[in-house]
DNA sequence: GGGTTTTTGCAACTTGATTGCAAATAACTT
DNA sequence: AAGTTATTTGCAATCAAGTTGCAAAAACCC
């Protein structure tokens, strides 16, 4: 067995999920891409497994916590893996910029997301900042003239 | 005409949206429910019109910022019309609470959601912060044994 | 009132995602 | 190692949110 493989195996015993050849798949599809990738685009990567293995695989890798989820800004879901190992603590998490002109997502991993003080009794798994708006591609292609 | 509409058809017109009997039924819904709606939601409260004009409704209102959408958790979106004067500046806004147990979405209007540092070049239209976990009714129901 | 534009409801469609079920695979037991 | 059970998978069907084409209805403008 490969190292990649081997690792991402070990990822899955370690929280009690089975390592099948599919969620292996799926887990090194997700660690190669250095995005939050949809349920959409994974099927395009892997086209081997079916549609509905990878929605469960998702959802169980979700229940597990080896994965969060965000959706992109048009309804769709993107998920990305949590970077610490297994335990997905807020301070690892970035915001995401949704480019209202060219529908594309970015990590802003260089930046880091503000926890604000909750309420009392609510229990925080995760965090979500998304902001939307023009991305630098898109915004000086449409300089308009002061 | 009772005050209420009268309200509505001003908030519309001072955008240049003609206040049809139908844009007003979903403006006054959204004003009088003190939480997001989803289109779904919108179409149960009001029964007398169709889906699609409600859904082109709310992406006319979308396009002259009478009203901010994000995603609630689970790939519905949900509308919220924006507090002050028909700009929906970002300080408007307020943080969402997604409950992972009951499905519910929760407002947070009493906490204001701090903006980061975004990288050069991003303009920014809106910024959505949404908390995932397990609300108080929940979190209390589930106390585990210590 | 007559002509034009805008809005609306209906039905059909698109798309992302899930589910039922039987076949395939893996795990366990003796 | 064979038989038994449990788990996972692929396929097709289904669900649900949202959008679109189009003709009828309503509103607008002389």
């Amino acid at each position: 067995m490969e190292t990649e493989e081997k690792d991402c195996s070990g990822c899955l015993e370690r929280k009690g999920i089975r390592p099948t050849a599919n969620r292996m798949l799926v887990y090194c599809a997700m660690k190669r891409s250095h995005k939050a990738l949809s349920l959409g685009e994974l099927e395009e990567i892997l086209e081997t497994v079916d549609k509905s293995s990878i929605s469960r695989t998702l959802n169980l890798f979700l229940e597990n916590h080896l994965l969060h989820s965000m959706e992109d800004g048009e309804g769709v879901v993107k998920y990305e893996l949590c970077e610490g190992r297994g335990t997905c603590s807020v301070d690892d998490m970035h915001p995401h910029f949704y480019c209202e002109m060219c529908h594309r997502l970015f990590c802003l991993k260089t930046v880091h997301i503000p926890m604000v003080e909750m309420p009392d009794g609510y229990v925080v798994n995760s965090v979500n900042y998304m902001v939307k708006g023009i991305c630098p591609d898109c915004s000086c292609k449409t300089k308009k003239p002061i």
